[in-house]
DNA sequence: TTTCAGGCCTCCA
DNA sequence: TGGAGGCCTGAA
């Protein structure tokens, strides 16, 4: 295990503003997450809530190497940006972004896998966390390559196009999907048959990859702004779901002034629906 | 029992 | 072209 202490970043916010239904806290203090076919044991080692707004930090210990940690981890988790950066840009006349921004400053946008992204946030629709989590956790059971950790247990890496391409819709609604099985059968099958090519999404700038992923069935404008954020980092989306749309209407009747945050918009969504959410006070 | 949850598609006017 | 209705399922 290799002990880092970290700025701006706490895995609990993480987890549960839900960007990623694969990291999750087992225990207090206690988290594992499988990215594709990779998995982390993260145990959280304390640290300082109560510095001046966007300098918190926190020690964590993570089951890896070095090398590990420094090529796949610390880019997973953008750990190079600076979101103290972001936070400043929040005037103090903004009361209820610098509150959100305070209460959430842990949060970072992970860098998750593109297909793996892209069927989560197929499943997320009209949907609650737990039941996401349930249909993750059984779709990468029932499709995924086994991955053994240190303790010999067994995890499941996520399927790849072909995998989930090649089975049924009716196989699919097993996992639990409902009807947005049939979303991600026409996606795998796309994706797997080359009719839409991932790798050429990753290039794009972001009109033209919400563009490309709106023109996969299934996939709207939240869902790909939210795969735009999540998995292509364009920190300029801006997915706006029930919880958000609720927010605008309430603080920004006269819109969220998105042209204040130098294309990173997309980080500030993140610490309003964490807010939203978690924050009882208001 | 009903509503709603991190929407999207299809149909019809 | 825009709005209404349907869709899975389970927690509250």
């Amino acid at each position: 295990m290799i002990v880092k202490t970290l700025a701006d970043f706490n895995l609990k916010q993480i987890a549960a503003s839900g960007q990623c239904f694969r990291l999750e806290e087992t225990a207090p203090g206690r988290f594992h997450l499988l990215a594709s076919d990779q998995y982390l044991e993260i145990l959280d080692m304390g640290g300082r809530e109560d510095t001046p707004v966007g300098e918190p930090y926190r020690t964590y210990g993570f089951s890896c190497t070095e090398q590990d940690f420094e090529e796949f981890w610390s880019p997973y988790f953008d750990l190079s940006a600076d979101y103290g950066a972001v936070k400043r840009l929040v005037p103090e006349r903004d009361r209820y972004l610098r509150n959100a921004v305070s209460f959430g400053g842990g949060i970072r946008i992970l860098r998750q896998d593109l297909w793996e992204t892209m069927v989560t946030f197929l499943i997320s629709q009209q949907n609650n966390i737990p039941r996401i989590r349930r249909c993750i956790r059984l779709l990468c059971k029932n499709y995924g390559n086994a991955v053994t950790d240190s303790s010999g247990q067994i995890h499941y890496g996520f399927p790849g196009p072909d995998k989930l391409a090649s089975a049924s819709e009716d196989e699919l609604r097993n996992c639990n999907l409902g009807y947005r099985a049939k979303y991600i059968q026409k996606t795998a099958q796309d994706v797997s048959d080359g009719s839409f090519c991932l790798e050429s999404v990753r290039h794009m700038d972001y009109p033209a990859a919400r563009e490309a992923l709106m023109s996969c069935y299934g996939i709207g404008a939240k869902v790909a702004d939210c795969i735009c954020l999540f998995a292509l980092h364009h920190i300029e989306a801006f997915p706006i779901d029930t919880h958000i749309r609720q927010v605008l209407e309430r603080e920004y009747p006269q819109g969220f002034p998105v042209s204040c945050y130098n294309g990173c918009a997309g980080i500030l969504q993140q610490y309003i629906f964490y807010y939203e959410l978690f924050h009882s006070g208001k």
